[in-house]
Order: C-alpha cells, then structure tokens, then sequence
DNA sequence: CCGGGTACTCACATAAATGTCAGTGTGGAG
DNA sequence: CTCCACACTGACATTTATGTGAGTACCCGG
C-alpha cells in the first residue's frame, strides 16, 4: 500500500475537493488572502485549531504547492506563511462558494447536525 | 453530549464545508445537477463508492435539505433523488470550484499524494 | 535563575469518515 | 424452486482526521 496511487479524479470538483478537503484548509486560505501571517497569528486568526492540526494543514498545503514558508533566522524564530499563485486562484474559486455559506448561514446553523447522519442506529 | 450543538460558523467558506464536507457529497451534487436518479444508476454514476457509503451521503444530505427522496411503492422498489433548490444553489456555488479544479487538474494529479502529510515521522 | 514568547516536534488518544461483506423481502425470469 | 435486481440495513474493520499534552531550543526582561 505504499505505491504511487494515481489518483484519478471524476471531476474537476473531486480534485479541487481533495486539494481543499478538510475542516481547516478553507480557514487557513482564507485567513490568508489578505497577505502574509506568522504562525502564531494565523493560530489566533483560526480559533479553535490547535498547534499540531494548524502545523500539519500547514505542511499539506506547502507540499500542494498551496502555500509558501518563509523562515527568519532570527531570534526569536519568526515564520512567514502565504499564499502562492497558485493558492490565490483556488481562493478566488472558493468565493463564491464561501458567499453561498453567508447566504444561507441561518439556514445551516438552523439545521440539526445532532441527528444528521444519526437517523438509524448507525452511531 | 445530546444537546443542540450551536455551531458557530467561521465565516461562510466553513458553513458550506460543514454541508458539503467529505469526499462523495460534491460527486452525489454533481451527479444529479441534470435531474433525478435512481438509488443504483447513482451507484454507477460514482465509480468506487460502496452502497453504504452512498447511502449514508444521501441520507446526510437529505437532511440538510439538499435533495429529494422520492419512494415508489413498486415492485421491484424504486427510489429517486433529486436536488431541491437548496442544493441547486449549492451545486452552482461549486461550479467555480469545479472549473478551477479542471484547469489545475494536471497539476493536481500531480502532486505526489503519498508525501502529502507523510513529511515528518507522523505515519 | 524563572517565566514568557516563538515555532515547532513527539507520543499518544479519540473521533469521524469510509469501506467490506453479509443479510432482508419482493416478485418475475428461467 | 432458484436466482436475480432492487434499495436498502447491520455488524464489523480500517483509514484518515483531529485533538491533547508534553517537551525542545533560543533569548530577553525581571
């Protein structure tokens, strides 16, 4: 289990999915779509997150290219994490996504995510 | 743990990832945007996803108002699903995303997922 | 020296998502 | 009578995602 999975996408949609998938990327792209953040800023711009998570989404969209890590060797340590070209665009096709959310926010909020998914015996 | 959770919701991105989150919502949303299906032309509609999978997909995604079921007291049974205009909304949303997800797709495929998260001595 | 802030790493534990496989009940085809 | 397609259900196993809490190395202010 340890070859090179060629992922073969159905669509656009599922590639963008598996790019973007996860409860925090959206956040972190977000967060940073107005210029670049330092570690310790982002964590606080992403309330709820905690180190290791934020380290790992992070480290994924680095190797996705999604992002770009700049290190300061100074004292005391300071890193610099933002959005590469790359990342703007996938930011840019999330707009209109991220706007559908504010739309219907009340309407999401209002949903009863206790019984979603709990309405056998399932869990 | 049975109370009605409040999600509060980041921003809007982070609502509709709630709604639209995992791997086979945005595929089921994809797949029906041109009109009802049936429970197994859906299955052969999504190459590699199991019927349970699937099941437990549309029943999220019928309680979070996104489709329809539509029971048919026949034999042999037939049900078909459909997007209400809840979903139709979403699903246009998503189109950006999925274009962008097109235009990228040779860079995505690209990428070498086996690495992705698999940097340090994690797994 | 102590504690604080910085950006991490490591060793776990748990939760959630996904997958596999075997049933269930029906009526028609063979 | 047997088997098939249909739309499921249920009991599992596995994989992936997320979370917790501690420890590291550095320097600076007190």
């Amino acid at each position: 289990m340890s070859e090179t999975k060629k992922r073969t996408f159905t669509c656009g949609l599922d590639a963008a999915i598996a790019v973007m998938g996860g409860k925090w990327k959206g956040l972190v792209l977000f967060a940073l779509q107005d210029g670049a953040l330092r570690f310790g800023e982002l964590r606080r711009a992403i309330p709820g997150i905690s180190e290791r998570v934020l380290i790992l989404q992070l480290r994924e969209m680095e190797s996705t290219g999604l992002l770009h890590r700049e290190v300061y060797h100074q004292v005391p340590p300071k890193v610099e994490y933002s959005l590469t070209p790359f990342g703007h665009s996938l930011n840019a096709a999330m707009g209109p996504l991220g706007e559908w959310g504010e739309q219907h926010l009340d309407r999401i909020e209002a949903i009863a995510w206790d019984q979603v998914s709990g309405s056998g015996t399932d869990r």
